[in-house]
DNA sequence: TTAAGAATACCCTGAAACGGGTATTTTTTT
DNA sequence: AAAAAAATACCCGTTTCAGGGTATTCTTAA
């Protein structure tokens, strides 16, 4: 029997790992929380097999309860959720001992697969991730820098929630420059959408 | 002299702080945190007599911080920053131990007023807040639950990033109702535009 | 049993942003 | 010196949302 806590704010995907989970007989989830403290609580009660968690929680996040966690309770395994791929999340979830990571628009099907996996000592990263990490030869990855530093600068004041036109005016460009640099943004990080760009510039102060 | 510590990562309000307390010679910075983490270390390691703390931050938020630091060092005065006037945010950072809380949008002077208040042992709470909070007679707040189960339940889905024709889909109602509800909630929240309510949708999920 | 609040849905205007281009001028980097 | 990357700026048509209404149905609490 594999036993799983969630800790995970998003209900939908509570739901849909419920009803998927509800036919696997092998797998129980003994717990559900809604920020970090209480995460931790569970699991230092019912000490679960594998957790889910969100990377981001209130109270204490996933960075930190997996660090916690993995101190108290070394045997658990933890699976990371995230909403993007976002390079700092992945490297800090797996400095602080994560046997897997997913992204939450993958196919719920991963989900059982990675609890599975972790399960047996294994460890499950998302097929999306960027590979480069996972690349052991310690070749620099030069490559980043995705976004250049307008675009970074944009993506801040955006996630502060100003504007185009607000950002236009602080950067002293024209209201066109901004959003070709929005859309550049979009483009490179792959995000569909206003909604997500604003979400992603939100999260992305929090350094995950 | 007051020493002040600041956790944030709203960078104009560091700037603004900063150029404020330059004039003032009995106040001075002793060190800024970008997280729960950091901060608690500067305390530690300076023990400012005011900390100066956003409530959102990564690795651990405010409210735990000010737990924290009430137990360690309870002679350390603690103001709150945040961007709306949520409740809960008040309430459990008052229970925390917070001598005071700012909104972020209030005039800077208010901080150096806050800062020289809390560092004489009294209080300061934004004039903004929610005056219910401060009358002590217990009348049980039945006056809450300012917005309505569809409100809520739309503001979560904003807060997912969805757009109001997805949620519109989700909820099998029209556009036009979804619109209602959105202006609804804008108007109930006396917010302004649709960054505020994404942003505060985003962090309305957070508890605070 | 009314009156209030909630939920539903529509109208209109204008601003803002998407998403698809193209294009010019600077900076870098090679 | 030439090529690549970044920053700047505009065009177009379309969608989304704000902010201002109005209006009907349904539930709930005086």
């Amino acid at each position: 029997m594999i036993t799983v806590a969630i800790a995970e704010d998003h209900q939908s995907l509570i739901d849909g790992v419920n009803l998927l989970l509800k036919y696997e007989e092998e797998i129980s989830i003994v717990g559900m929380a809604n920020d970090g403290e209480e995460l931790l609580k569970i699991v230092r009660l019912k000490r679960p097999k594998v957790v889910l968690m969100d990377i981001r929680m209130p109270k204490i996040d996933g960075i930190a309860a997996t660090n916690i966690i993995k101190k108290e309770l070394p045997h658990t395994k933890i699976i990371a959720f995230s909403m993007f791929d976002q390079e700092d999340a992945v490297r800090q979830m797996i400095e602080a001992g994560a046997s897997g990571y997913l992204l939450k628009n993958s196919p719920l099907e991963e989900v059982l697969t990675a609890i599975r996996q972790v399960a047996q000592g294994e460890t499950y990263y998302d097929a999306a991730l960027d590979p480069s990490f996972f690349s052991k030869d310690a070749k620099q990855q030069v490559k980043k820098q995705l976004l250049s530093k307008s675009e970074r600068e944009i993506l801040k004041l955006i996630g502060q929630g100003k504007t185009s036109s607000e950002i236009a005016a602080i950067r002293f460009n024209s209201v066109s420059t901004v959003e070709t640099h929005r859309k550049n943004i979009i483009r490179k990080l792959g995000l569909q959408g206003k909604g997500e760009l604003l979400r992603y510039a939100i999260e992305k102060k929090y350094d995950f």
